[in-house]
DNA sequence: TAAAAAATACCCAAAAGTAGGTATTCCATT
DNA sequence: AATGGAATACCTACTTTTGGGTATTTTTTA
């Protein structure tokens, strides 16, 4: 017999997505949807509010607050709330911020429902649970980065995101010195930086790496 | 009484999407899911395999052939299917070259079940449907291109298409052309055509739309 | 088959970005 | 008080991209 359900709260900015992954949940007969949450405030509020919660399943790229942010907080305050990322993406570095940020699992979302039940399953007996890519892309990092010598921070500052995002917005390097009042030198600097920091070779890799990591959304026509 | 259910087929390469959107369908009494497909091709084989059929739910971005190819093969052939596009993005080339395919309805995945249902029923009755955020974009595009004067085609040719996939990777003209076996001079000219087609200013431009588009794929760390 | 579209290739010049530095100031954390 | 990171700014030099053309060949389509 089931002792209790497990109570999920779900947070994705995509509706059509949240009603579909709200019916899976709901079919099974020991979990319970207790709230749904379309951006990363909105989800820090309804933890607040809901006692017992087991489960958090979030989309990274959220408004307001993103996947990364609203884990760190989520678990500062509740580190007993178990936080599933649910993503599109598959980068290192969302990895690697993630796991630091204290994740419990992380799947892709074209991994299909019966993954999706197994990851809260092992979640909910205190076991992570991470995707086969995944996996694979951790494993892959963890070979090439010697752990050891290279830190390889990719934490770009304020600064350098908001230089990235006009960069993403086709502002060349004098346009980008204009709208932050500082000299195109400096800006040359910040691109500089950031392409070391990204390990990327040029602008193009720069803005794949900003729609990527959602530092810009895709929508904007 | 229902004479018949509406026979619907679903596509989307994200597998727990698939499965959100068919619960929410298969809820309703009167639809009913009678296949699943991955990619493109499948889509076209399975509608010529599916007699009766009356809706084909697309995503845009899928492996292999696009929604936009699919849409146009399934219209040229059997045109009494009704095809509903669900997206993540409203870009205006994507609406524009929808409509020019012949789609019957388009919506973006932010909206909820229940405007996919009423889709659905719009389309069943011989109706287009297009989502609220999608016809602003429609009102928009129609009022600044005073619709006779540029023509404007966002058509990439394949070549062209090519050189966008190797831009997003981050290759610079010279490596181009090495890769493509052509000219670097050839390449510019791509560059340049690619850059006034697609009505952006420089590379950043290029890789934004590759990225939103589905032309790259957001994968490949 | 004629016309249009696409792919190819080149020219010149200007603008922008990349790569290697150095250096100062401000701010936060030790 | 000191170390270090972040932001600022400048220098030289080289590479790449962009914008303005023109022009030939191949492929597609009307």
């Amino acid at each position: 017999m089931e002792a209790k359900s497990i109570k999920v709260l779900l947070a994705d900015d995509h509706e059509m997505i949240l009603d579909g992954l709200k019916l899976i949940l709901e079919q099974q007969d020991d979990i319970e949807v207790v709230g749904e949450a379309y951006d990363g405030e909105e989800v820090l509020s309804m933890v607040r509010r809901l006692p017992e919660l087991d489960i958090v399943i979030l989309d990274i790229n959220m408004p307001k607050k993103d996947g990364i942010e609203v884990t760190k907080e989520i678990k500062s305050t509740y580190p007993e709330v178990k936080v599933l990322i649910l993503s599109m993406y598959n980068r290192k570095e969302f990895v690697k911020n993630l796991v630091e940020a204290g994740t419990d699992g992380y799947i892709l979302k074209n991994a299909g429902k019966s993954e999706l039940l197994r990851a809260i399953q092992a979640l909910v007996q205190g076991e992570p649970y991470y995707g086969p890519e995944i996996t694979k892309t951790m494993m892959k990092t963890y070979q090439k980065s010697k752990v050891f010598d290279n830190p390889m921070d990719v934490n770009l500052s304020e600064r350098e995101k908001e230089v990235v995002r006009l960069i993403a917005n086709e502002a060349s390097t004098a346009e980008i010195a204009d709208k932050l009042f500082i000299s195109p030198h400096t800006v040359d600097s910040h691109r500089k930086n950031i392409l070391s920091k990204l390990d990327v070779k040029n602008t193009a890799g720069v803005v794949k790496y900003a729609l990527q990591t959602g530092i810009i959304k895709g929508f904007d026509l």
